[in-house]
Order: C-alpha cells, then sequence, then structure tokens
DNA sequence: TCGCCCATGGCAATCGATTGCGCAATAGCT
DNA sequence: AGCTATTGCGCAATCGATTGCCATGGGCGA
C-alpha cells in the first residue's frame, strides 16, 4: 500500500483562498459560482478555472448552516423492535435503492438509518438536528401511533405505507387489500379454497393484504378458518418453521399466501422438505415480486409492487412538500404475476 | 390526514434561546451540554431541564463547521457502469445493514451513494465537500485504478475488497481465493471435475474466487476447461441465460460455481427448467450465503462471507484512521456451508 | 465638459455552536 | 484582615459561505 502525491498545481479549501488566487473579494467567487449576473463572464470563467485547477469544492456544512438547508434526506426504515432483518429484506433494498436514485436526480444525499427516530436513541432524530430537511419513513411498523406523533411533531415527513385513519401525514403506497384480495382470487379460481396466510396481522400493510385475502374467499364461498391465519414475525425462518408447524398440525390446506416473498420461498422449502409437492399439493403465492422470485424453482407467483414507481413518488411527493406544497396520497397499482408456484 | 398541535410549553430552537430561557450565556449552555466541569452541577441540571422541555436539539450543521468534523460517513457501493443493481443484492444489503448498525454504536451517521465518488457526477464527491469524515466503498468494481486514484487524492478511505498489490487504502474483505479453493475442493471431494465458473472473472474479487476454484481443480488433476468460465455482469438474469446456453452449446459438466448466491439460485432455476436435476445430474455451489440460500430448494451450497464482522471492521478500522492511527488490513475467514445442492 | 446610469465588485452581517481567555466571587490559608 | 487558589460564568473570535447594500469607475447623452 502506497500513497501516491497527486500532487495538484494550486491548492485551495475556501473560498477566501480561491478569492485571493483571483484577486478578487470572497463574495465574488460565491456569486461566480452560483452563476450570478453580477459577475463578468470572463471573472467567472477565470474562477471557475481556478476551482477546477485547485481541486476546491464549496464545504457544504458551512452552505447549509447559511442557507438553512442540507439537500439531505434522512430515509428510514421502521424496525419492528423484534426483528431487524427489515434492511435485508431485497423489498427493502430495491425501494432504498429507488429513493436513492430519485434524490441523487434532484441533488440530495440519502441518509439512512435503521433507528426509528421516535425511538429515544441519542441524537436519533436527524430532522430536529437539522441534519436533513426531510424523512421518508419506509413501513408503519407495529406501533402506527408512536409514529403518528412523531409525524405530527415534525415538518416534512412522508411515509410509505397504507392508508389508515387520522393520520397526520401523506402516504405512497401499493394498494394493499387489493393484492391481498388479488392473491385470493387467482387461488380460488385455480380451484384453491383452503389458504394458509402468512405473516404478521398486526402489522398495518399486512392486515391489509389478510383482509383482502379474506374478501376474496368469503366472497367466492370458501369461508375462511382462522385457524389457517398464521401470525408470525417478517422473516424466512418464522415462515419456514410455521409451515412446518401446520403439517404437525395436520392442519388442511390447499394453499399459502405468505406476507412477502421471502416467507412464500421459505414455505416452499419447508414444502419440499416434508415432500410435499408445490404446486400440485399446495399452492404457494408471495407478495412484493422480488427480483428473485422469478428465479426459484418454481418460479413464485406474486403480487408485485412497483419500488421503482414508489421510491420516485415518495421522493417528488417530499421535495414538494418541502417546496410548500400539500400534494395528496399515491396509491400504487398492484399487480398479480402469475409464475409457476400455483400451477396454471 | 389531520395534523395535532403537538404543543410543548416552550419552545427553543437555538442555544442562544436556551440561554435566555436560563438566564445564562450560551457559552455555559454549550458546555452544560457537552459535560464540562466547568458549570456547576446545578447550572447544567437547570439546562438539561430546559433542553429536554422545549425538544430542543444541537443544530448539527454549525457543530460541524465548528468541530471540523460532521460524525458522518459516506458508504458507496461500487457499481459497474453497467449494472445498477447490485444494490438489490442480499449481499450488500448486509454488509450496508452491518455497517449501519457499527456506525450507529459509534454514534456516526451513514450516507448512501450509488454513484463512484470518483465519477465526474457533480457533488458526488461527500469527503471533498465536507459532508463526511469518511469513506467506506463496497466493492473494487471494474476499474480499480480510478478507484486508486480517488483514494490516493483523499484520506480517510476504506474499502470492502480484495488485496490487490499497490492499492493506496487499506482493506477488509475475506479470502476469496480460498473461498474459491474451498469450494473446488468440495465439488472434487464430491466427485465433479468439469466446473462451470459464473462470474466476471475481470472483477478483482470475483477473479480471485474464479482463481481459487481452478487452483483446486488443477492439484486434483481436473484440468480446468476454459470453455466453462462463463463471463458475465453480476445478476440473476445473466447467470439464468448462461446456464440455459451452456446447454443450447452443450457443454458438458457436471457442476457450476457461481459467484453470488443470487447468481447461483438462478443457475439452479434454469437447469430446473430445462430438466436437469441439482445435485444429481450438476451440482450448485454459490458464494456469499445470503440469508436466502438456506431456503431455496434445495438448498444451496455456498462460501459464507461473514458480512457483520465485515461491517465491523470496517467502521471500526475507518474510525481509527480517522483518528490518526494506521491499522493494517483485515482478511476474513471464509467458510463453506454445505447443504443439498451438491449432494452428499 | 458635466452629470447620471449601469456594470462590477467589495464590506460586513449572518447562520448556530464552540472555546480560549479574562473576570468576579467565594473559599481557604497564614 | 489580607492574599491567593479555585470555581463558575461571560465576551468575543471563529468555522466557511451567502447576500443586502454601498462604492467605484467607465460609458453615454446632452
Amino acid at each position: 500500500m502506497k500513497k501516491s502525491g497527486a500532487s495538484q498545481g494550486v491548492q485551495a479549501r475556501t473560498m477566501a483562498e480561491i478569492a485571493e488566487l483571483a484577486g478578487v473579494a470572497e463574495s465574488t467567487v460565491s456569486r461566480a459560482l452560483a452563476g450570478s449576473n453580477r459577475v463578468s463572464d470572463e471573472t467567472k470563467e477565470r474562477i471557475r478555472a481556478l476551482v477546477k485547477e485547485s481541486g476546491y469544492r464549496v464545504n457544504s456544512r458551512a452552505r447549509s448552516l447559511r442557507m438553512q438547508k442540507t439537500r439531505t434526506i434522512e430515509v428510514v426504515i421502521a424496525i419492528s423492535e423484534s426483528n431487524r432483518q427489515h434492511f435485508s429484506d431485497p423489498f427493502f433494498s430495491q425501494i432504498i435503492a429507488s429513493i436513492g436514485d430519485a434524490l441523487a436526480e434532484h441533488g440530495y444525499d440519502l441518509l439512512l438509518s435503521q433507528a426509528n427516530p421516535w425511538a429515544d436513541v441519542s441524537g436519533a432524530d436527524a430532522l430536529s438536528a437539522n441534519r436533513a430537511d426531510g424523512v421518508i419513513i419506509v413501513g408503519q411498523g407495529r406501533d402506527p401511533a408512536a409514529l403518528a406523533q412523531y409525524a405530527a411533531s415534525h415538518p416534512n415527513v412522508i411515509v410509505w405505507g397504507a392508508d389508515i385513519p387520522d393520520r397526520p401525514y401523506p402516504i405512497v403506497g401499493s394498494d394493499n387489500f387489493r393484492g391481498g384480495r388479488l392473491a385470493g382470487e387467482h387461488l380460488i379460481k385455480l380451484g384453491r379454497r383452503r389458504v394458509v396466510f402468512l405473516g404478521d396481522v398486526n402489522h398495518v400493510e399486512i392486515g391489509l393484504r389478510h383482509r383482502g385475502l379474506v374478501a376474496a374467499l368469503s366472497s367466492a364461498g370458501a369461508a375462511p378458518d382462522q385457524t389457517l391465519t398464521l401470525s408470525m414475525p417478517f422473516d424466512s425462518a418464522s415462515a419456514y418453521e410455521a409451515t412446518q408447524g401446520l403439517f404437525a398440525r395436520g392442519a388442511w390446506h390447499d394453499a399459502i399466501f405468505a406476507a412477502s416473498d421471502l416467507m412464500a420461498i421459505a414455505a416452499m422449502q419447508a414444502l419440499a422438505d416434508l415432500k410435499i409437492r408445490t404446486p400440485e399439493d399446495v399452492a404457494v403465492i408471495g407478495y412484493d415480486d422480488i427480483a428473485m422470485s422469478a428465479y426459484v424453482t418454481p418460479a413464485l407467483t406474486t403480487v408485485r409492487q412497483d419500488t421503482a414507481a414508489g421510491g420516485r413518488a415518495l421522493v417528488e411527493n417530499l421535495l414538494a412538500i418541502i417546496d410548500g406544497a400539500t400534494p395528496g396520497d399515491v396509491r400504487l397499482p398492484t399487480e398479480l404475476i402469475v409464475r409457476r408456484s400455483c400451477g396454471e
């Protein structure tokens, strides 16, 4: 490991130094860089050349202090206390990636937090500490009340989640009820009637998916069986164990609807380990349509959430809010992606 | 959606306001909050109470400006130009999650970038712009030279990657060569001799995995077949197509070693679609041990990279560098995780 | 030639927190 | 009582960039 001294002709760390080099005042440099027409083109050119040559960059801390904005957005993954593995769910990564892209396009930085800002962790609240101009919260989690209180006392908050009553924040989200219903209708159409639901129904969004499923089953006359609703955390291991437990209990069913693709995939594995065939014996349907779902065997039928559109909408509406607008909620369409895990 | 006015008794946005309320000078407030022993306990207590009551938080912009440090670390995913989907690979999410945890423990913020700072995107260079105190770069990508140049001209850079010569930055990484060799030896032990390699060998780390595989094959007398090395980008779709193409070409082989679990899983799907059995006909082995690999069918045999330890080591060594130390490189052990996709 | 306007550019205050230095008040000592 | 430590607190400079307002000088018309 060696350090090569990439020596540049001139060096400058502050605007004052640039000003000195150019033989003008600091204010002129500032205006030149901002493209103000109160500086002659000639001077601007000279200053820009100097800046490029010296590798100078405006100090964004000083700039934010003066401008009263950071051009930074905090993104927080609403964590359920029990379970910190949310973040490695590809669904969340996808949404964060698209938020990041959209922010970058607008020249904003992304400050990533894995702790809920309303938890009383010291310094967790980037917004109050003026480290960010706004916050995107991904997921309403299991404590919508705490979220609501946080949002009520902070400006510039937007949430990815479900349309629950009396929330003091705008949302972007997909129609979870409809997604659940689509899944249910698909299963019904394929002749399945006893559907297991895998997921934490106390989680707002998941609960809606469940209600959608129940609605579909009911309206087809397939009375939903409460004992087939398995409430559990949002991870592969729980889904695997729950699916195995189902058989230990001898519960009779012909389909599984999991609250996420990750869970659906684990459920398929549990079935395979029990020598139960998917989809012949039990159909499996997931939720999210993460990239990998097309590549597991059998390929997973699932309900797609459009993360790309979601990330973009979150960013654009949040920036609009920061600019003083009050955009409405965004409800993204859900789409059933039929693959092989439910049969034809 | 309603906005409830969560009115707090007192309000204070700046330290001056707190000082006014407490009837002391700004400097006293600052010292009280910093726990200086030059302020009496009584005064400290009074000030703390006021701070809590008013919901005041120190303005971190002003603080950073004065202190000349941001307590923020930039994390960048080295992107290969062709392929922006890196970020949604759970391997990267896992490592970022553990970096985030470690940073949070040390009271640092995480600024996430998806653009290479050495690419000339305006403002992409958070370090020079004083937006971060240091940079963690995940992956050396396909252009180690650009990375080296960037690192040479910037302080406080650390990289997740491979031990390549003449790099002007310290690394943390797993032993890719050994990982590849472990995979190769395992396959050999199971009687496989014609192993397909799926992955971009021009990518530094992937190249080392490939060399490890070749070493294992060679020393077992199984002359590696060049035509079985398939260079391709780092994603599921490429792996799927390449695997299919292999058969279209009629290439004879009995195992596949993929450069990532994501690719391995897609390869298994391609095999299944071709009615080729895993592991009976073709063994498949992956790399990373992402959470899902235990839950696909058949469960994936793979080489584990310890992302938790990796994230922690990156953070700790980077913070040490910032403190003026010069820690060495960290080479994490790799471990073979035997599951079902290679047979017994 | 005189006066006025316009194009440029500089001065200094400002954003909010930190900290070296100095001053006052109190305690402790002979 | 007189003098020195010690404790507690305030003043003001500082970090680096932005911007309202003023100053200067050249160009122009009358």
